[in-house]
DNA sequence: GTTCAGAACGCAAGCGTTTGCGCCCTGCTA
DNA sequence: TAGCAGGGCGCAAACGCTTGCGTTCTGAAC
């Protein structure tokens, strides 16, 4: 037992005991100098001694700053942006910074969510993960007057740490043509109320450069959208199948996507790659297990850099140089040349 | 643009357009009592006018409390803790509460997670999602002083929101020996550092219960542990497949460990299910799209039932109730009786 | 023995709220 | 007309820290 339901230890509580001033516990605690090494190390073992550990309340109202930055995602529960919040927060914990988590749902909701900034005045800096903001929502972000750093898509006016979405299409797509496919379906997402993501945008650029490299005409029959879930990728498929002449080959905004696709695929009774081709974004863990060609991103870095420019950004004080990561082509067992 | 760089308007300034107090202005926005309707309203629009948001720092430190509570995930980046994650999320922000992220990685880090308890005097409550907490562990957590609620595992002493793990483990079993399956193996879970899981050992209870029930005796060689990825799960089938007498039928630890096994056996030659047999537990929405048979827990009421107990406890100071959360089987194409 | 520069530390004024208490009304009762 | 209750509001003391500035003290330079 140690104390019970008593208060917690204050800085007068240090200071009474090691017979200082708290401002000596404050300086000996935060590492200012103005104390002597003796001083400090008693102060810090009395401290250690009562488990004492500063009000975060306290000291952020003394400082104007509260050690803490928001971290908000989009409503798809997708893989993608837990591994992006995973790899950011120890980065952040790092800097002896706290991670506020907000999920905007639904664009009611997302309205909703920016028109009380419930991150005002609670965080020192924002991160992002590939929620789209529209102008007005991007004002009233403004008035949040914290450093705003984007993971994964781009915003204009925001740093921010992406990778090259048209180039990632491209790879995916190139690859294709590459193996000998002409007809060559797009799957791409929409969000729930039917707005453009603008990872989407760029992804499908990378797909029109492919094909008008390889001089084959846009067929805009070979491009659905769905909604960003494994069903909406099996949806997609069945689709694009139901065309008097279907694709050979698909790319696929993403793994999941794919892998919903590829279903749709199997419940037809077709074979990958035989029959169709079929090539994704990101490598998920799923996509090896599935045997998906797919473009990798490196996920992790988005957390990370994302936290690091943050981190950065609150100390230096300098804005942050935009980040673009490197993706790759990772072939695998569901492409190859069509039969 | 609103106000740039200058500082926010705080209660003074309110209260000075207002010609009241801050006091008065303070009852007025908390909706306390002892304030005229008409000076309440005149207040509210100032406020509203001059996009005034209090200060959490000011209030917190008034009234000792921090209208934030902790969310710690273990290290495992499993669908699992990001559904129970995003299903507190919004009850939490419902309340007026914040969400603080921790992922506590590694053991190693896991003590010294527990030493530091970064958490401490930054929450109001806290909820653990599925994290092992040793009796030492926990004599550190009390230190923290706050109410702390389990999500998905139990952990003597405190409150909890799970399901009943050996009864999982029983319906998904049964299940197996009803079609007919005698040899059954079993795929279970160990941390990074070889320490078992509270649901693991629930779930292998389950196990050994069905078996004894259909007076299966129990082979310790059809039991097989590995960590927590679909490359854990893939692993653990080949182990399981080298035996000299196979199972016929796998029980694996979740759907993600499942799937990975699915893969092995797909590797080996071997077809699902006239081969081989198998069930997981989650309902991943991975397994609908694998046809994968599983107990379905209901991973999102975790969250948002944890969340509750967390407000409610908060809000009433009374110790939650545990809750229980119901499971049941849901047959797919993954099992069939032996051939 | 002065003088003086630092080093080491304390004072006290914030930081922006909350809240117990007390004061001043207004309006009603006796 | 005096008395009184209670609504509406302000005062001021916390809450627990940071930090500019002033004070004291020690030791070295002269």
């Amino acid at each position: 037992m140690t104390d019970g339901s008593r208060r917690a230890p204050n800085m007068q509580d240090v200071a009474r005991l090691a017979r200082v001033s708290v401002s000596t516990v404050s300086r000996a605690l935060s590492g200012a100098p103005g104390v002597s090494g003796a001083t400090r190390r008693r102060i810090g073992a009395i401290a250690e001694e009562l488990s004492y550990v500063i009000s975060p309340e306290a000291s952020g109202l003394a400082t104007r700053t509260t050690r803490k930055v928001a971290v908000v995602v989009p409503e798809t529960e997708s893989w993608f942006y837990y591994a992006v919040l995973c790899s950011a927060e120890p980065v952040l914990r790092a800097a002896g910074l706290d991670l506020l988590f907000y999920r905007v749902t639904g664009t009611a909701d997302r309205n909703a969510f920016f028109a009380e900034l419930p991150a005002r005045r609670k965080v020192d800096a924002a991160i992002l993960i590939a929620v789209p903001v529209t102008d007005e929502q991007r004002e009233r972000l403004d008035t949040m007057n914290v450093p705003i750093v984007m993971a994964g898509s781009r915003v204009r006016g925001y740093p921010y740490v992406a990778v090259d979405e048209a180039k990632a299409g491209r790879q995916a797509v190139d690859h294709l043509i590459r193996v000998g496919h002409r007809r060559i379906g797009i799957i791409r997402i929409v969000g729930p109320e039917g707005e453009t993501r603008q990872p989407d945008t760029g992804r499908e650029t990378g797909y029109r450069r492919a094909l008008a490299a390889a001089k084959i005409p846009f067929d805009p029959q070979l491009e659905v959208r769905v909604d960003f879930s494994l069903d909406g990728g099996a949806r997609a498929m069945d689709q694009l199948l139901s065309l008097e002449q279907p694709p050979t080959a698909v790319f696929a905004f993403s793994d999941e996507i794919a892998i919903g696709a590829m279903r749709s695929l199997r419940r037809m009774g077709l074979r990958i790659p035989s029959d169709v081709s079929i090539v994704g974004i990101d490598d998920h863990p799923m996509a090896e297990l599935s045997d998906l060609t797919t473009v990798r991103q490196p996920v992790h870095l988005f957390g990370e850099t994302a936290a690091r420019m943050v981190v950065d950004v609150l100390k230096k004080g300098t804005e942050p140089a935009n980040v673009v990561l490197p993706t790759h082509l990772v072939v695998r067992g569901s492409t190859a040349p069509p039969s």
